[in-house]
DNA sequence: CCTTGACCTCAAGTCAACTTCATTTCTTAG
DNA sequence: CTAAGAAATGAAGTTGACTTGAGGTCAAGG
């Protein structure tokens, strides 16, 4: 016997709102049991996985991408550490990246914007390794590395 | 007189789709002038513009605070090198802050995460400087300083 | 002149991620 | 035991940022 927490508890300690607790459960995130009264009631561990996903969320991770991510976990035990530090290495590629591509903006936007060229489809920070197209159209050197 | 581009160019030149174009325009974000035959036409400063709003989307700026941003820009002429580096300028915080923000993401993650802090309200990644609900509820450290 | 493809407008639709609402049921402190 | 406050459900609403669709116009090549 786990002891098991309101919705409301797990929703003041995540800084989630019960309705979006509600929401991540439709959504096949996380789960519950039930009181005798039909309330939900949540494992401690409910509230490591809701951390997860906000924490994903700041990555830019979509519901969709995070609930893939966390289907990765054991079903039938609590995860462990060496679960999560898995899944969280994952993320490692997907962190440097985006740091990658903010630190050439900032590197780089004094310059591009004030001279003008971000107007231009030569501009390094739009078009950085001058493969025009070869992505689709459009500015993409923010989202690619050098 | 000057060249005045039609929506399918400054679309293809941008990557932004000529329906985004006309929302933008409806929600004041850029401006265009008319055709004998009622079709938008762009002035060539125009593409500088809608590079500038795809750069402030990607650091999570909303389409509100991108046009706020560019209301700073002078009406009367055509903004000049000095006028974007102000503006660039402005966001030299905001991207600093996003990149410690993904930095001490990365640099605690696999610790916090496998460690199964992420639970806790003293985690460092998720209450870095201890000031539990300052800023309301929730985790905040991912997007505050240390 | 005709056809094709680019544009126009306005209304409505979409998608993610939730929130709000109305109504009913639990749970718990006094 | 009772009243207040927490929780449940399902449907509908919200927000941001666009896209799609219907029905019509414009511009250029053959």
């Amino acid at each position: 016997m786990v002891p098991e927490i309101p919705i409301g508890i797990v929703s003041e300690r995540t800084g989630v709102a019960s309705s979006a607790l509600r929401y991540y459960e439709s959504e096949g995130l996380i789960s519950s049991e039930r009181s005798e009264g039909n309330q939900r009631r949540y494992h401690p561990a409910t509230i490591r996985r809701i951390s997860f996903i906000k924490v994903a969320q700041q990555l830019g991770l979509t519901l969709d991408e995070i609930r893939e991510a966390l289907e990765s976990l054991p079903e039938n035990r609590t995860p462990n550490e060496r679960d999560w530090t898995r899944l969280a290495r994952n993320w490692r590629p997907r962190i440097d990246e985006q740091i990658g591509m903010l630190e050439r903006l900032r590197d780089r936007l004094d310059g591009c914007i004030g001279c003008g060229c971000l107007s231009l489809r030569t501009c390094k920070l739009v078009n950085p390794d001058d493969q025009l197209g070869s992505h689709g159209p459009g500015p993409r050197t923010i989202i690619e590395p050098d």
